[in-house]
DNA sequence: TATATCACTATATAAAGTCAAGTGCACTAT
DNA sequence: ATAGTGCACTTGACTTTATATAGTGATATA
């Protein structure tokens, strides 16, 4: 019963690039991809987004943003500061995590279909 | 964990695919997609795993695979209950997350390089 | 004999996310 | 003119989630 493990003493050689690391732990957070998925759509304001993005409340939206913004993914337009008017757009790299979810989206048909519990949004991709 | 409904009674967003949505609110709890990266290397024990995936603890590892088992991600087969000896396995669906692995890897190499680590990335800090 | 390992679990605490309400200005409808 | 709405947040109370630490009992190792 010790012919479990692929290896024994030392550890694998086989490291998780630093890099995918970093992503992984960025994409984790929680909305964030759901925030980026919205963006997809173009440049909107903050309530906009709070309502693309179903779920996600003010507080949270805000911290991601903010986050999102330092990491580069998104940038942050103030039009106006009273009365307040800001738009929020993807940069390249925002853009360039279409990819990503397009992977997901993949993945989920085939995968996740009929796990878990049932959902009943009715509307059409892109 | 908490269940998100994608849908609330009432006004729908579906702009964005379900499947989608789903995929990324399952990928998007906490140490998921590290757990199945590690899991990548082949069939490991918990504490292995524990190991292998940086940052985890053991509460949180427990609950994560008890989910991705769940939605049929991971396999688990126990070998010996006293004394406990058990191995963790990703299923095909689990094999198939491969691709949006290495698109999150290539994105993060190319536009998180530069980037100082988002303060909201707490876990393996060493 | 003593210690370490295995796969967890229990408990307590820290951190993160959520909810409701509120800010002050401009616009629309009354 | 007045009331109401929307904008982009912020605040503070509250709830959910994650973490640290310790402990289980058998067995393998030193």
């Amino acid at each position: 019963m010790k012919d479990i493990e692929p290896t024994k003493d030392g550890h694998l050689n086989c490291d998780i690039s630093p890099a995918l690391i970093r992503g992984m732990l960025l994409l984790q957070e929680k909305w964030a991809l759901l925030i980026v998925c919205g963006l997809m759509k173009g440049a909107m304001g903050f309530n906009e987004l709070n309502r693309q993005a179903e779920g996600v409340n003010t507080t949270t939206l805000c911290q991601r943003l903010t986050l999102l913004e330092q990491v580069g993914v998104v940038v942050k337009t103030i039009h106006s500061t009273m009365p307040p008017r800001t738009s929020y757009e993807l940069t390249e790299s925002g853009r360039a995590l279409q990819p990503i979810l397009e992977a997901i989206e993949d993945w989920s048909e085939k995968y996740l279909a009929g796990i878990g519990r049932p959902s009943a949004c009715t509307g059409s991709a892109e």
